[in-house]
DNA sequence: GCCAATATGACAGTTTGATGACAAAAAATC
DNA sequence: GATTTTTTGTCATCAAACTGTCATATTGGC
């Protein structure tokens, strides 16, 4: 539910109270009022959605959009376009640049926080907030509680985060080191080794339910939460 | 549903329209033809949603909007927008961000009704003014009082603040980010340690009753009020 | 059996939260 | 207006939890 939103916005009182409502929704909003100064921040900490204006003074956020999707290190990013209005061919140029989706001004909290909320669980599902559930084993972002079978299971920080990506993302292996990009953060140096302690820190906290089966290894690539059993 | 509601508009025609409209949906209407008058009357009360014209002799509807929205004590307030339907687009493009709903005049009745309903209907749950009860402890923030088992207790106002903040949004986890945010208000410079400091007044003030054990730490993320035991 | 990859247990350093004390600020009282 | 009283934010310190790394055991593939 927590994610890292850069605000492109040149308007200094609708960058205010885009952030503001960001705030209110649970985000970190970081804030830029060029496509330059983005570029700038972008370069520093990948952020983990971009909400960017349409115009602005210098390079347009068209421009900075298709950089930004022509670069490998910034390409997933998820980026949400705010337009001046409704125009069919502003939309279409906003898709065809590579933006996710794009709100058009004025538009209510509730509609961005829908639309952010839309997004980011398209893209990024372990920031989106939901619950999610595998097989009796429950985790729920928003009270950061786990459960299985309705029986309490205590996690460290690292492993409820560890155990909330892989379950967000089911059945699909990832290497120690997409692990600790996505888990610990991409710019931390930590041993790959390290993935086995935590994986199995995590296998032992549920294996009081019985759910530490559902955590699999798969030799030579890494790890993977998985329904089906393993061998 | 019979809500107090603010309306801050300068022009009488306009104004009395509304509240007629308002009375006859069943709310308590109160009038105030300036953001400086609607402040005063918002100190002394807390109105349960504020209709607010965004153009105004003095400080503008926008500038209302945002100090309300700065202040931990009115942000939960929902405000609902009237925009005059002709202004220049630019001007009220992104503006009515800092509302919970907008509505451009010229409106029929039926609309408002219908967009006042919405919002009241999903407004912050502390802001609505009711009791809130959690196994005993019960927290009345009309007449400031808090109970125990039926015993008194006593709290300073940032206590009980966050208790009430906290009792209107269980079991759900707050960064101690969040928590200045929504109880202190977010324009306001102090550290997160300090949030550290009055969870345990509270804690230390619910304990004569039994009910410190509410008050819950999740290492890493915050903390959070959960009748759930915590381990 | 041999090799490489993974699991496991232990350990020390680090981080995090709890707690008590304190002074500044604000409010209430005289 | 001065003086208590209350409230508030910050800090230093302590205890506990967490983390990363290593050495060693175990496993799986050939």
């Amino acid at each position: 539910m927590s994610a890292m939103i850069l605000v492109v916005e040149d308007e200094p009182a609708i960058r205010e109270l885009v952030v503001l409502n960001l705030q209110q929704a649970g985000h970190r909003p970081v804030v830029a009022d060029s496509a330059e100064q983005a570029l700038a921040l972008i370069r520093e900490t990948l952020p983990d959605m971009i909400l960017l204006d349409w115009m602005l003074p210098g390079m347009s956020g068209v421009e900075l959009a298709r950089r930004l999707k022509a670069d490998g290190r910034t390409r997933g990013v998820p980026i949400i376009m705010l337009t001046a209005r409704g125009d069919e061919q502003d939309k279409i140029t906003g898709l065809e640049t590579g933006a996710d989706d794009y709100i058009t001004k004025p538009f209510s909290p509730r509609e961005m926080n829908a639309r952010i909320k839309a997004v980011l669980r398209r893209r990024a599902p372990q920031m989106a907030g939901d619950v999610v559930e595998v097989t009796g084993l429950r985790l729920d972002p928003a009270t950061h509680r786990v459960t299985g079978n309705d029986r309490p299971i205590e996690l460290g920080p690292t492993e409820f985060r560890l155990l909330h990506f892989l379950m967000a993302h089911p059945e699909r292996v990832y290497s120690r080191a997409q692990l600790l990009d996505q888990v610990w953060g991409n710019h931390v140096f930590v041993e790959d080794r390290t993935v086995d302690v935590h994986i199995r820190r995590l296998r032992c906290a549920l294996e009081a339910t019985g759910h530490d089966g559902l955590v699999q290894t798969v030799r030579g690539s890494g790890y993977r939460l998985s329904v089906h059993p393993n061998s």
